[in-house]
DNA sequence: TTTATTAATGTAGTTTTTACACTTAAATAA
DNA sequence: TTATTTAAGTGTAAAAACTACATTAATAAA
């Protein structure tokens, strides 16, 4: 039995991720500085070369755990890059994945070590290779996704207030929406949990914290309901 | 300047197309008789490998041209696997790509060369390696892209009654659409152009013959329009 | 000319979405 | 202690979208 299809030709691959973290200043995405050639200097996403003996998803999950420390993280792949020239140093297909973070809980040591640095969204300087074109891709696809299943709670702390929630919507799909339809929408779902705990940072008042229901979450999931923003 | 990342190691790219066709019996699927070792004679998507100096879509687009005698047809990137043991040949990566084409179009003498065959979706035998839940993940985006922009057009002759285009989104939905709703819905898009020209295969009556407007059709895409059916 | 067959068409009821503004709770300052 | 300030919390009416549904029209064949 065949034992290789020893005409065809091996490339490298790379897994590129998109690291998303929101805070209350909004929507941010993690980059590094490069510190070899080419493009030293320069601004690129976060990646590296798939080995061997590993899936493509494992790969990720390593390349965000050397950057950032952080296990058990939202990822989801996205596409896969080809162009000839698109590393100038040997052509190189790239798979990309998109991950979402919470700003908060992730090794800031590691981040600078590895002279990574978090950027907001509009402010995201120019990236090496394709590296633009994935981000932008990310990007719809967050919105997209967003749209269809409440994926953004990864981006927030464990427990959080409905204010946060909106602002997070808000900064992912680029739209003010309005409050109080927002609230009542996210309520008919029915995948909060309202803690009796209040947040007493932003008002005198004080707001109340809801943590999200993953179980109830998972449940809807089954009938692939639409969040309609 | 570095010309080599020697330390990475390479990997053998595949790409599978998906090829889904729709003729007056529902949704097919085009797929090959394996007339080579391992798993000969067991049925598989039609695929092959990327060359050295070959882009993905290239790819896609020359692994359809090769069976069908097809050009100029819509294809989209699918989504990279890469278990470890998929191919028991090799370790290879493969991209899967899904294609939609007319059934009346295509080469029916290079599909019988090649030992390949339509099938209907719900019919579709069980396929080597991992192809089974490539099929499934085409369908599932199958769906979703036609629920959101409508995409079946490619699938149908140029000129398609209403009938015919309300069977395709019913196939692919796998429901049952009101057909007064259906047809104001899709009416409301403007993107059909009406023909005076009647199909009068169907019926005594005559129905008449509809045309696909591109141009129409690129300017709503703009604003992102969704397709509730 | 009657019959049979599929095409074509409109509306009323229901549900969903949108737009919109005042009251409440609590801390701080007077 | 009272007044002031700040953001939180809450409901409704109008508009839009969606759903369910049945009759008439055109033509070919008998």
């Amino acid at each position: 039995m065949l034992n290789s299809y020893s005409s065809a030709d091996k490339v490298l691959l790379a897994v590129d991720c998109i690291i998303f973290g929101f805070d209350n200043q909004g929507l941010k995405i993690l980059l590094i500085k490069r510190d070899f050639e080419p493009e030293k200097g320069k601004w690129s996403l976060i990646g590296g070369f798939l080995k061997r003996d590993e899936v493509l998803d494992n790969a990720a999950i390593r390349i965000l755990n050397t950057y950032t420390g952080l296990n058990d993280i939202y990822m989801e792949q996205l596409y896969a890059y080809s162009e000839i020239d698109r590393d100038p140093v040997e052509r190189t297909i790239s798979v990309s994945y998109y991950a979402l973070i919470n700003i908060e809980n992730h090794n800031a040591e590691m981040i600078k070590n590895y002279h990574a640095q978090w950027f907001s969204i509009a402010e995201a300087p120019d990236l090496i290779f394709d590296h633009n074109e994935m981000l932008q891709h990310a990007i719809r696809r967050l919105r997209y996704r967003t749209s269809i299943k409440p994926i953004g709670f990864e981006l927030l702390p464990e427990k959080f207030t409905m204010r946060q929630l909106l602002e997070l919507y808000e900064a992912i799909l680029s739209k003010e929406l309005d409050k109080r339809n927002f609230i009542s929408k996210i309520n008919s779902l029915e995948i909060l949990n309202k803690l009796d705990e209040k947040d007493m940072q932003s008002s005198r008042k004080g707001s109340y914290l809801y943590t999200f229901n993953k179980e109830k979450y998972e449940e809807k999931l089954l009938n692939d309901f639409v969040l309609n923003l």
